[in-house]
DNA sequence: GTCTATACACCGATAGAC
DNA sequence: GTCTATCGGTGTATAGAC
């Protein structure tokens, strides 16, 4: 043993500073040029390295990718934390403020979404480890819809598919606009409506 | 002028036919390997060519792609022409009808999906003439609901947005399985009431 | 330990021989 | 029409500089 412990701290240290300096360089061109357009010598080169100095730190392309979606999810996990300090005065405002809180994280940044919650990457499949606050964030949004009287599983599908399709919608085929974002608040109405919530909504105000 | 006009009749006819060899050849192997995964010298290869030799029918490969695309939307609206024939007994059937005939026909494929309705290869934009089957079929659509009593454009945007989601989270996360196809109907329902289409369900048989 | 130079195999695309 | 040869690009492996 030629190092002694608090060195190997330093230089764990070092390490892990230098894989995020390389994820969010990554991160910076998969906003500027489109997720699937990253090369490994664009990253490089923007932290001042050749491309085969990446592989000190990442095991391939796709681990980066596998940082970036663990990075993702955890920052998604902790605005849902930020959130549930809040205490909606209903189950319909509950619910609104759970699917709005995902539909805006994911519409503010396409190539994000992209990682997270499409299959964009061709041979990307994240790891376990970075699965993980993916399934923490889907899990607390069961519970909490559980909570809010939504029990049956079908209908937390549903619920997860109904705000899905207005995310792909929106960024699909209008970018940077609202026309599907102003239509999430009456359809989560309706599938309150649907599941039996209380406060059934009147359709005059549209 | 060498060639007289059967001749060069005769000449079309057969380059038409190797470039539908060529777009069927990708189809296979789309199926087979992903879509992303297609390389040129592969399409050629299963063809008994060399890469290069495609370019004479193809100007690129995203041109293979868009051919791919404007096949697929041609064969969905043939789908849909034959689906209008039938007449439904009530409005919630015939919209049923409708979300039916395009989930099935998104589900049975996954490539063809990912091509006809994801931006899933990087730089691929579909030509207009490509596109042109598909705003047909949209169109269609639009005015097929119309007639059932759907008027808003915002309630299509709605039910558009809905069949997409269950559609992409079924393919996404029980791929095979029928987890979110057996939602589709009460899903079509909950929509219908929204709408307020005669015949409200009661949402006891589930 | 950290990084680079070099190399390899594969990709889409082009030039030009036949 | 179809080929061979080749180009610039990619991700990636490895030997070795310091």
């Amino acid at each position: 043993m030629v190092l002694d412990s608090p060195n190997r701290d330093r230089q764990a240290e070092r390490r892990e500073t230098t894989r995020l300096e390389i994820l969010e360089a990554a991160w910076t061109l998969a906003r500027e040029k489109g997720l699937a357009d990253l090369t490994l010598r664009d990253v490089a080169d923007r932290i001042g390295m050749r491309a085969p100095s990446l592989y000190f730190y990442f095991p391939s392309k796709n681990a980066i990718y596998d940082g970036m979606f663990g990075q993702a999810w955890s920052d998604y996990l902790a605005v849902v934390v930020a959130m549930e300090a809040s205490q909606p005065r209903s189950p319909r405002a509950a619910l609104k403020l759970v699917a709005r809180t995902f539909f805006d994280f994911a519409v503010a940044d396409l190539a994000r979404h992209q990682l997270m919650n499409q299959r964009t990457i061709p041979g990307f499949v994240p790891s376990e480890e970075s699965y993980a606050p993916a399934v923490d964030a889907l899990e607390r949004a069961r519970e909490t819809l559980r909570r809010l009287g939504v029990v049956k599983q079908d209908d937390f599908d549903l619920c997860i598919a109904i705000v899905g399709g207005l995310i792909d919608a929106q960024l699909a085929n209008d970018p940077g606009g609202d026309r599907w974002a102003r239509l999430l608040d009456q359809a989560v109405d309706m599938f309150a409506d649907h599941v039996g919530l209380p406060g059934r909504s009147r359709r005059s105000p549209r």
